[in-house]
DNA sequence: TTTTGAGTTGTTCGA
DNA sequence: GTCGAACAACTCAAA
């Protein structure tokens, strides 16, 4: 089929901004159809989680390079504002474009506005097909043997492990088709997504967001990292991690292609830095599906005797938190990481989590906000399930009497200072804001007062 | 059907 | 210095 006389397709990206092992994108090329890719800016329509300014400026970034790559091909972005509905429509109508394909996600507002938008296209007699583009494993396709959703980690993996793995598409097209008509597009600066003020300095030296960014990390880490994962992605002062969580949450790269590039055998048996990464991978599979079945959950813990909770206000300690003024070396390493890169250590997440949680017990939530706002990697689904890890509300969480000691993990797992002392210049630290023993009997009595 | 055992990431205390 | 126990409660799967 030639398609010459095929009316277009929109392309509709969302967090799936990459060409390659695209199925969205391979549905329209079948078709033969030039292909219309399209980016519509609705924080409305992401209800109480709009992007946060870190994620912005990196979506900037993103939908620059994805433009640039598209260029490559004879194409173009097509930029627009929401509302999505009348966006989408008016690009069909502008360009003659008689269908629209997508990547799903499993956000509850974005699966409701998913939904909505889904019906009236067809409503109009338009063709709307989603498809999945992000997870290994779809939420509703994961279920225990009684048919409910997992709430434990392992077994959840055991079943996945039974299930095919979906193989990437290898095909990259060379050029698009372009329509005969654009339609209007704004400027992708015109959306305003980067910061008035550059603080994004740091945020530059550290990242390069796009496609093939992604592309260069996941060599990288097989590259120089893999083999060693075991030991050192406990150790924030070496690249031991595949940084690749802000690529796979804007979909620059797919799990599909993660999962083939690091899965390896030897003697038979997957090896053991192959299975510990790709159980990482798996996380966040599992943290989708907690999201998709529990969808309160990023506001409401999972267990429900913490709505009692005696959480605190502490405005003056969450500030010194967020600044990593806290008088505790690894915390503040790690807030001062965050700030400066976008970025923490896995390892270190916990640890400031922990703090914030367990030694100045105050909420979770007004955690997930602040790593809301400035982590690039900013996820609903994995930050939800990390809080709630940590506060010991969630699914498979940490047990309440686990309070890390920031100076015991400093010892354990950064012995030579490298991390801290990379965040941490002064000469000497503030007083820490409160004594370890103390805050850990309070967070004891308060966890207590819980229990039935 | 019921029981049993295991389960991402820890710390402290006392022998 | 090292080591085991204690620190809960609940989910899930296998016996």
């Amino acid at each position: 089929m030639t398609g010459a006389g095929n009316p277009p397709v929109l392309l509709w990206f969302r967090q799936d901004l990459r060409l390659s092992d695209n199925p969205a994108l391979a549905a329209a090329l079948k078709r033969g159809s030039a292909v219309i890719p399209v980016y519509i800016w609705a924080p409305d329509e992401e209800g109480d989680w709009p992007p946060g300014a870190a994620s912005r400026w990196w979506l900037a970034q993103s939908l620059k390079s994805l433009d640039s790559d598209l260029q490559a091909r004879g194409s173009r972005l097509i930029v627009s504002r929401g509302p999505t509905e009348e966006a989408l429509n008016r690009l069909a109508s502008e360009s003659g474009a008689a269908a629209v394909f997508w990547n799903r996600r499993y956000e509850p507002a974005a699966v409701a506005r998913d939904t909505r938008v889904k019906s009236s296209l067809r409503d109009k007699g338009l063709l709307a097909e989603s498809f999945n583009g992000s997870l290994l494993f779809e939420p509703w396709t994961i279920q225990n043997q009684s048919g409910t959703p997992f709430r434990v980690f392992t077994p959840f993996w055991r079943t996945c492990l039974t299930k095919p793995i979906p193989l990437p598409s290898k095909e990259v097209p060379r050029r698009l088709r372009a329509p005969e008509k654009w339609p209007r597009s704004l400027e992708i600066a015109g959306l305003n997504l980067e910061p008035s003020i550059d603080w994004a300095a740091g945020f530059r030296e550290a990242w390069q967001p796009g496609e093939p960014g992604a592309a260069r990390r996941l060599d990288r880490f097989r590259n120089e990292a893999l083999d060693q994962y075991p030991e050192d992605r406990d150790k924030p002062g070496i690249p031991g991690t595949s940084g690749l969580s802000p690529h796979l949450h804007f979909g620059e790269i797919g799990p599909a292609q993660v999962w083939r590039a690091i899965d390896s055998f030897s003697r038979g048996g997957r090896t053991p830095a192959a299975e510990a990464y790709l159980r990482q991978l798996v996380w966040r599979e599992f943290a989708h599906h907690l999201l998709y079945h529990f969808p309160d959950s990023p506001h409401a813990p999972l267990r429900p005797e913490f709505a009692g909770f005696p959480w605190k206000k502490k405005p003056e300690w969450f500030k010194a938190w967020t600044r990593g003024r806290t008088g505790y070396p690894l915390v503040d390493s790690g807030m001062r990481e965050l700030w400066h890169t976008g970025w923490m250590h896995n390892r270190v997440r916990m640890v400031v989590a922990s703090f914030l949680v367990k030694h100045l017990l105050i909420p979770w939530q007004d955690g997930a906000a602040w790593f809301w706002d400035t982590l690039v990697d900013a996820d609903l689904a994995n930050n939800t399930l990390g809080w709630q890890w940590v506060a010991g509300c969630g699914a498979d969480a940490v047990p309440y009497f686990r309070i890390f000691n920031p100076a015991t993990q400093a010892a354990k797992f950064d012995p030579d200072d490298i991390y801290v002392r990379r965040w941490v210049k002064e000469a000497a630290s503030p007083e820490p804001i409160v004594e370890h023993g103390e805050a850990r009997r309070r967070a004891l009595d308060a966890f207590a007062s819980i229990r039935k």
